[in-house]
DNA sequence: GGTTAAAATTTCGTATACGATTTTTTTCTT
DNA sequence: AAGAAAAAAATCGTATACGAAATTTTAACC
């Protein structure tokens, strides 16, 4: 019997509507940074009990997407300057290392495959809807992560990518933002060569322009709230 | 009033004994990967409620070193060879780029420290007190990922090599591990001269030369158990 | 005797309840 | 009226309780 399919079977927690109900909120503004959130008011919105949105705040604090301090309560996280800088330089190394995986091991079909999604990419871009653009231009990153074969990899830089979402989301300079489909095709440009040195250096460049578009509060305002 | 020091108060969990004392058993092989952790007899064993075992859990989960199936329980993490060489490829990739950081900004007091610290894990080994040099050389690394300045990336490899650590305690070769120490003495001399693609390349060959000190299982042998 | 089916037990997921801590409101004093 | 102290309310941490799922045991059948 060949039941060598592993595949999750629903296995359905209470909590996960209320933890993408949260995560969404907070990536879209709808939750600002250091915004309580109290666990009655949860319960009561989604009609389950504390033990379940206590699960759901837990993982999202393990997301870094909010504080829980313990006897105050949870709140959405405010990451400054430090973190965002933080943050930015560990895209930096977790994703030079994965496009050099990529480019060393990617076949003909998963490029065309990675065309295509550029292709949608450039689409969205062009019907203004912001948060659509920002998830596909996100999906790229991640789909070079998967691409890499690596599943750690591919599970750290998906954290780091949420985070950073929210960062982006909130310090984001309004205006353009087009480059980034140029930056992305020619990634993939040395990724066709097979060239991962050159491709982990478009990913460096391409990184450190998407955080000099961010307009960071000054260094001394985390005290502040 | 200079309040101005955060300094988490005790804030004490009750889960933390719990946490602890799970993590230390699974690290020195008292419990065997695969191993059953019912939620009863931890209650039992620690004398407190189901609530606070269950946060260890799913904090240990969290981890990665156990895994929680709902309505099965948890269980200490089997990591096989396909997860051993992910983990490794992802710390030559975060470690590499660790101590291009560190050269790049470590102080002549930082390095003085740092061979302190080696000269510390040399006694150590020659104590044959296996599990404490584990210890310290693994220490040797987060300090490391400390001089680098990134918080997110001493994040990710503490997290890493936590895992790692369950990994050799499995997998480690009986036998000599004593170049360890030459290895990291290489490494420093490389930081004490700002050269930070020498210190990468050599944090590169250390962490392949710890990798295939391993014996690793088949590859099939997965879903024996 | 081995295999299958049903009953019983165990274990997990969730809801509720209670004491402790924190926050807010009220009241008292200067 | 402003500030400090005390009381009240709200919120969090933990324990307990109950229904559902899974595991084990027992019984039945071929």
């Amino acid at each position: 019997m060949p039941a060598a399919t592993p595949s999750r079977p629903p296995a359905a927690t209470l909590d996960q509507p209320v933890y993408e109900a949260v995560l969404d909120a907070v990536m879209h503004g709808r939750l600002r940074p250091g915004e309580r959130l109290g666990e009655p008011a949860l319960c009561e919105r989604f009609g389950v009990s504390r033990t379940v949105v206590r699960q759901a705040l837990h993982r999202l604090a393990e997301l870094r997407i909010l504080d829980i301090v313990p006897n105050k309560g949870a709140t959405v996280a405010r990451p400054g300057p430090k973190e965002t800088r933080d943050i930015f330089a560990a895209r930096r190394v977790v994703e030079a290392g994965i496009v050099r995986m990529v480019a060393a091991r990617i076949t003909h079909g998963e490029l065309q495959r990675l065309k295509q999604r550029m292709r949608a990419e450039h689409e969205a871009l062009h019907q203004q809807d912001h948060a659509r653009w920002v998830a596909l231009a996100g999906g790229f990153h991640l789909a070079l992560a998967e691409l890499s074969g690596n599943a750690e990899l591919q599970r750290i830089l998906t954290e780091l990518m949420t985070r950073c979402s929210l960062i982006v989301a909130l310090y984001e300079a309004p205006g353009e933002s087009t480059c980034e489909h140029a930056e992305h095709e020619q990634l993939v440009e040395h990724l066709a060569l097979r060239d991962g040195s050159a491709a982990a250096a478009a990913m460096d460049r391409h990184l450190l322009a998407l955080e000099a578009r961010l307009r960071l509060p000054d260094e001394g305002m985390s005290p502040i709230l």
